[in-house]
RNA sequence: GCGGGAGUGGUGAAAUGGCAGACACGCAGGUCUUAGAAGCCUGUGCCGUAAGGCGUAGGGGUUCAAGUCCCCUCUCCCGCACCA
């Protein structure tokens, strides 16, 4: 009956769909606009990390945002008022490279670039709320709260200016932060090694909040252990003690403080090792030519060793200072060295050095011919043990006066005590994590409101700092600027800038010409998309509270260390300033898996870059971004195969045909119920294949509603789908005898349609449509999955004998083990598997699988 | 060195201790076509004509049953690294 229905068929053309709808669904902002604070529905914040602004969308951004769409919008669907905000990460070095190499303003060519990302991103059909949440860094409606903060945090004391060593990049010209530096090179200079610099700077104060930040992942089992593990490392906190080695003979030298996790092991300490660039070693030489002379070459040494990332490798080496100091436990003359192997921006840049129980010191020992004293050791096996020895759980002290047989850990914790007591030492703590200087040398980014009071005035000294009044805020940007990548911050040459006045003494001042890294940006943006257009505030606290947590957050593991710690720190200075009541920023974090091509990261270096534009002209956008879900599930790196695009479009297109084909049947069905509204009962007098068809259709259901619940293998999900429409495609002939009833037909084909929204929305809109619906498919409810209708009516049991299959049994859905049992003994190729052996066990598991164990 | 992850067909992959390779890609054969493209149908882990055997990096173990759990080894990817 439907196939003489069949007109000229129309063919899959997402050339003119998808454009149609995009424009249906731009005109409409409120589309995806979450509900107030107010709603009655349950929230869900999803969100995607905001990309920087380049101008050019690539294929990791189109993954990224295909997982973040499809959740969003299978939650709306499942009744939940959901955030789905984007935004831009506008500040940042490529704007002023750009400025210089073409002449453009960073503003002009940031904004441009905004302007063409987005219409690739509504080329994709992703469902953010434009009109309610976007932001752009870099205009002041958003920078002007960085500044805000900036403020509280020196109020707080949060935030201190001091002179430090620093990271200098001489392709940025700028100082990165710590965490900006990979492998001694800059983050995204990989091919330029970065220097150090001494520089006065803006700190913020993180490490105040070191142990929080570490203590806190322990409880957050949202976040994949990969990233726990990489914050972990990089705070570093290492428990150990301070003790103080009097220099002998000099009593106007300061004591050397060094830095342990071993006191115990202090009696057998038989030198003392500075860092080349220990304070006291650089008063030293200035009396010693010879000493001089060692020293720098070991500072350039280890400088080449940490930017070429072997330093750890490098061979150890020190020379002696001529000069002795006191242990203060036993009273022991120690020689003092400087070895290249101690760090000086680590600890006190000061060890003991104990050969006989740490590697390093050992080889250096050995090398230069130091005494070797063991002072652990087994508790039952004396002294007879390989050295270096770390001491390992039944070690106990030996020669090592009052606390010799203690064990290790007791004796760290008592002598740490007894140091304190007698003013030698304490215990302490030590984290990897320094301050994260903000201080950028650049102009495109948010400018510190700080000046400097050329006079000084009461408290503060000429030239001191003084912090703005928030009613001064924002200090705007100059727009006509000259951009130089030489002499300094650019901003240091616009005199209408920098000249200001004091807003305490209302004297000359100088402005702060630095301006911030564009990591504070992003520390907090997505608060602000709570309330975005917030003039009074960064944001309302009820609306961010009722948002907060972000219930899945979703990006890149590349910032496991910059991005997400730092945005964990302001979420617990914005905590600490009564703004929220989280004290982290997001429940779940999933990192997704690269975008790869024949086995390579994509870049252009290598020629290997698949371009999303491409990819939507050739297939649709609905096809490319189903193939990013369906290639490898979300965790994993994903091998960019056209060939599977294209796949993805073939099936999308049978998809098309056969909705097309059956459309009209559908729609003359007159007021059919569909959806969750179906009564089990209603398809009760279904022919075989009618009810094999709705059999799969409701297993197909069960299957992705429980996917989007955790386990986000989407790529089964597509394949589960893939596998109903097969079985549709085969049932045709069936369908066009009428050996199916109408509204099965329907009740199929309109859940195959919801089924594909979250994964191919423009598609599932226009079959929606095609169906007769007059409704919005996203606004639906998704489909309920009934057990009953799910249910197999025979089952496969599969025989094995001694584990390995023989055969499988069809048998009538619900057969109890015994049938199965007498079944499994009835089959033939199983008989002839027994002859001349008796069996051991007859197991029958779960009424799944049978094993028989013979002899 | 430390930490995290991975290793399954020609390829992307699937399998929550229970039939290894679902679903795709590719390839081969067929069909339709004047021809091509697109469809559609069939086949496709390896060895073997077949019956059957073998098979999840390698080795061992636990179990009635192991890709999955445990131990050892190898390889690859990612992060950190002379961190005292």
């Amino acid at each position: 009956m439907v196939g003489a229905e069949r007109n000229e068929q129309q063919r899959y053309n997402p050339a003119e769909i998808e454009p149609r709808w995009q424009a249906l669904w731009d005109a409409n902002p409120a589309l995806y606009a979450a509900e107030s604070h107010t709603s009655g529905k349950p929230k869900f914040y999803c969100l995607e990390m905001l990309p920087y602004p380049s101008g050019q969308l690539h294929m990791g951004h189109v993954r990224n945002y295909a997982i973040g769409d499809a959740l969003a919008r299978f939650m709306r669907m499942r009744g939940y008022n959901v955030l789905h905000p984007m935004g831009w990460d506008a500040f940042g070095l490529p704007a002023e490279n750009a400025a210089l190499k073409n002449n453009t303003p960073p503003r002009e060519w940031t904004l441009k670039n905004i302007e063409q990302m987005k219409v690739q991103m509504r080329r994709i059909g992703l469902s953010y709320d434009w009109a309610g949440t976007e932001i752009a860094t870099c205009l002041p409606e958003y920078y002007r709260w960085n500044q805000w903060f900036f403020l509280k945090m020196v109020e707080a004391g949060l935030a201190y200016r001091r002179s430090s060593k620093v990271n200098w990049c001489p392709k940025c010209a700028t100082v990165l932060a710590n965490e900006q530096v990979v492998g001694g090179c800059c983050w995204r200079h990989e091919d330029t090694l970065v220097e150090q610099r001494e520089l006065e700077q803006w700190f913020l104060g993180i490490t105040k909040y070191a142990d929080e930040l570490l203590d806190g992942l322990d409880a957050m089992p949202g976040w994949p252990e990969k990233v726990r593990t990489m914050q972990r490392n990089w705070i570093g906190r290492s428990e150990g003690a301070h003790v103080d080695f009097r220099v002998s003979a000099m009593a106007d030298t300061p004591a050397i403080t060094v830095f342990t996790t071993r006191v115990d092991t202090i009696f057998g300490a038989t030198s003392i090792q500075l860092a080349p660039e220990h304070p006291l070693v650089k008063e030293w030489v200035k009396n010693d030519a010879e000493l001089a002379k060692a020293v720098t070459e070991m500072i350039a040494q280890q400088k080449v060793a940490r930017e070429t990332g072997d330093i750890g490798n490098i061979e150890k080496h020190g020379v002696a200072t001529g000069k002795t100091a006191i242990n203060p436990f036993n009273g022991e003359t120690l020689p003092i060295w400087v070895a290249n192997y101690i760090l000086a921006d680590y600890g006190t840049g000061a060890i003991m050095s104990v050969p006989a129980h740490d590697d390093r010191d050992f080889e250096f020992a050995n090398k230069y011919g130091l005494p070797v004293v063991q002072v652990v050791a087994p508790r039952d096996s004396a002294e007879d043990v390989a050295l270096p020895y770390g001491g390992e759980d039944d070690a106990v002290l030996m020669d090592s006066g009052a606390w010799t047989g203690e064990t290790p850990v007791a004796a760290q914790e008592k002598m740490a005590r007894f140091a304190e007591e007698h003013g030698f030492g304490k215990k302490t703590t030590t984290y990897r994590l320094k301050d994260w200087g903000v201080s950028r040398q650049r102009y495109w980014g948010t400018p510190i409101p700080m000046v400097y009071c050329a006079n000084g005035h009461a408290g503060v000294k000429p030239g001191g700092v003084v912090a703005l009044p928030e009613s001064s805020l924002p200090v705007l940007l100059p727009e006509q600027i000259e951009i130089t990548q030489e002499g300094g911050s650019p901003l240091g040459k616009v005199p209408e800038f920098v000249n200001t006045t004091c807003p305490v003494c209302g004297g000359p001042a100088r402005r702060e010409t630095d301006t911030m890294d564009t990591f504070v940006d992003s520390s907090w943006y997505f608060y602000r998309y709570t309330d975005s257009r917030n003039s009074h505030a960064p944001f309302d606290s009820e609306k961010a509270n009722y948002w907060f947590p972000i219930d899945q957050y979703i990006g890149g593991v590349e910032h496991a260390i910059l991005h997400l710690i730092y945005s964990r720190f302001w979420t617990k200075v914005m905590r600490d300033l009564g703004l929220i009541k989280n004290s982290e920023p997001a429940e779940r974090l999933f990192t997704q898996g690269m975008v790869i091509k024949d086995g390579a990261k994509m870049s252009k270096s290598k020629g290997n870059v698949v371009s999303p534009d491409d990819m939507i002209a050739r297939y649709g956008a609905d096809a490319t971004r189903m193939y990013a879900l369906f290639a490898a599930p979300p965790d994993r790196d994903l091998e960019w195969q056209e060939e599977g695009v294209a796949g993805i479009s073939r099936f999308l297109a049978r998809v098309y045909r056969l909705t097309i084909k059956y459309a009209p049947v559908v729609r003359t069905l007159e007021g059919a119920v569909h959806g969750d509204e179906v009564a089990a009962g209603q398809f009760a007098g279904q022919t075989i294949e009618g009810a094999a068809l709705l059999r799969t259709l409701h297993q197909t259901i069960a299957k992705i509603t429980e996917d989007f619940n955790g386990r986000w293998h989407f790529n089964t999900c597509i394949a589960a789908i893939m596998i109903l429409v097969n079985e549709v495609t085969a049932a045709e002939s069936a369908m066009d005898k009428g050996g199916i009833a109408p509204a099965t037909v329907a009740e199929l084909l309109r859940t195959l349609t919801l089924l594909l929204a979250p994964f191919a929305p423009f598609l599932a809109a226009e079959l929606w449509r095609e169906l007769g619906e007059t409704t919005d498919v996203f606004q639906q409810h998704w489909p309920a999955a009934d057990a009953q209708l799910a249910r197999e009516s025979e089952i496969e049991i599969p025989v094995q004998v001694n584990g390995k299959l023989v055969t499988v049994l069809k048998l009538a859905s619900g057969s109890d083990d015994e049938a199965i049992s007498a079944a499994s003994l009835a089959d033939e190729k199983v008989s002839a598997r027994l002859v001349g052996k008796t069996i051991v066990k007859h197991l029958v598991i779960k009424s799944k699988l049978v094993n028989l164990v013979v002899k």
